[in-house]
DNA sequence: TTGTAAGCGTTATCAC
DNA sequence: GTGATAACGCTTACAA
């Protein structure tokens, strides 16, 4: 096996060790010979080198930690795989660990991945609070997805939640919708309650009161959809559309009305929010703010990869795209 | 920041580096006295020990490779998440490379995570021959996840497709369907003939011809559901049910099938396969087959992790289970 | 341009 | 029990 060291190529070749490694990271000139010999002999033994010993000896680990939270929810997954295709054109690779949306795990993870003496630290998502992050992290370059604090130094990739909710209920509002629904996420999750007070902006800027019959308290799982649908008409609380807090709680909301049988979008609109794969395929289609989670993830990447050569990078809010679909209907006003 | 070493806390704790690795590792009896002062100068100085060092020196990186085929399928990426999540309570950590779903990339991903010298490594898919893969890892333990072959030496963690499928399309048929129409995955992938397989032997078994005007060449994508669906239609050929290759077909033919104005299930009945998250929340919920994708990538971990142990270890087959919902209906004889 | 030698921070093998 | 000391495989001054 790979048994073989750079020392056993430099016997082979006639030269030092030293200028095998010259060879091998191009760290100063060759004679064209020598390299050849080395080149050969490396091909011979089917030398690779040993990135462990070369971290130690560097200083460098070549490895970015990755540290996300595994919910399985698509919108984080998606992000995670931009963050690892990006790196995948690069000499790091990624190396994760799970926070599991709790601090002390999170915490922990940070601390292995730092063991591990990463370069540079990519979270996705988590609920470690920032300057707890500034103090861990020291400087070792790090940058934070899909989430977004003020914290003194910290490079953060994130979405205009607010906005997002917004534009959405917006829509539903220039549609002629007056009484939207609203389940909400998870419960002192930021992003659910940015999202939120998009909506009571929305509401505001249109002159629509806010009705608290209006808003279920849900957490993101298509089964609070449901439920707040459920809620909703055993309350009897009349309503022509619902904001949901994403599109899998959407789902849930859509499911529970065909349900209880009224028409989507022709008695309720609904719309969703983060343009999951799927969301083109349900009936109707789903109308939802597209997350760009993909691009997030890659963006993370390249900033901490800037970072790491020394050069200055900002934060960076990205914001969602309207995606219209077929759930949505204008009703008389 | 953590430049403080083993020789630090040595110091401060008025000790030898060896007998601060032996209460860092409890490889051997120590002094309680001592053992109490080198744990005091660990707290106080902050100490945490360089893995890439003791790597090194130990020969083991207590790292595993896990290579993906960054499709960023639901089925994939829940089983990364099983392996991922097996792994949290151990010491190992895993590292991350990509495939791409091509024999080279898979190549130079394995390759590269060889080079940071893992403890072992999981293959997630992948289209590297198995003889292949066991020229590479040479006695690197290694599983293969959600692929099956006789390859020597290697452990596969798989699912039994073809009996999936023919489960699916017996289901059909016990419910009186005899015009099933088939849209197969991706051409020349394993998991799409073994669940072709599955659908010609369920209709041989009950006496029912294969008609090749039903059969529908797709690529696991939703697109290709709708394809078919619209083909189908266009060439009037009659049916009653379709068998997806997957979830995401399914939805592809559900939608289209709604264009259409055809009701499912009351004039077409449709089965997924998968079960993945939104499947219980289509319009009506999908009769599919459940893929246990976590389970297995826990098993796989687990597997691993024996393998490393020294201990043996054997492929293992898992079977689907059936999940019935409403997508499908019983039709008169 | 090339070789020598001194690390990098641990673990492991010895004697004591 | 405990402390020197030699690896581990590579990078990197420093000389030559």
């Amino acid at each position: 096996m790979s048994k073989t060291t750079i020392q056993d190529i430099a016997r082979v070749a006639g030269v030092s060790k030293s200028t095998v490694s010259r060879v091998l990271n191009g760290t100063a000139a060759v004679n064209p010979e020598k390299k050849k010999a080395v080149l050969e002999a490396i091909d011979r033994l089917g030398f690779k080198p040993n990135l462990i010993a070369s971290s130690l000896a560097g200083g460098r680990s070549m490895t970015i930690g990755v540290v996300t939270q595994l919910i399985g929810s698509p919108f984080y997954d998606t992000i995670a795989q931009g963050v690892v295709a990006e790196l995948h054109e690069t000499d790091y690779s990624p190396i994760f660990a799970d926070g599991q949306w709790q601090a002390t795990e999170e915490l922990e993870a940070i601390q292995a991945l730092m063991g591990r003496r990463v370069d540079g630290l990519v979270l996705i998502g988590g609920s470690l609070p920032g300057d707890e992050i500034s103090d861990l992290c020291g400087d070792l370059p790090t940058v934070i997805v899909a989430r977004q604090f003020s914290g003194r130094g910290n490079i953060c990739i994130s979405m205009d939640n607010e906005l997002g909710s917004y534009q959405l209920t917006k829509h539903l509002i220039d549609k002629g919708h007056r009484k939207i629904a609203v389940v909400r996420g998870l419960e002192h999750h930021r992003d659910a309650t940015d999202r939120f007070d998009g909506y009571q902006r929305a509401l505001r800027d249109n002159g629509i009161g806010l009705d608290s019959r209006l808003v279920y308290q849900g957490d993101f799982s298509a089964e609070s959809g449901m439920a707040a649908v459920d809620n909703l008409l055993a309350e009897k609380v009349e309503f022509t559309a619902v904001v949901a807090a994403n599109d899998l709680t959407a789902f849930g909301v859509r499911l529970a009305l065909h349900h209880h049988n009224v028409a989507v979008p022709e008695q309720v609109s609904i719309v969703g929010f983060d343009d999951q794969l799927e969301t083109s395929f349900t009936i109707p289609p789903l109308t939802t703010l597209r997350q760009p989670a993909r691009e997030m993830g890659s963006q993370a990447s390249k900033a901490l990869l800037e970072m790491i050569a020394g050069n200055n990078f900002s934060s960076k809010v990205f914001q969602g795209e309207l995606v219209l679909r077929e759930s949505v209907a204008e009703i008389a006003r």
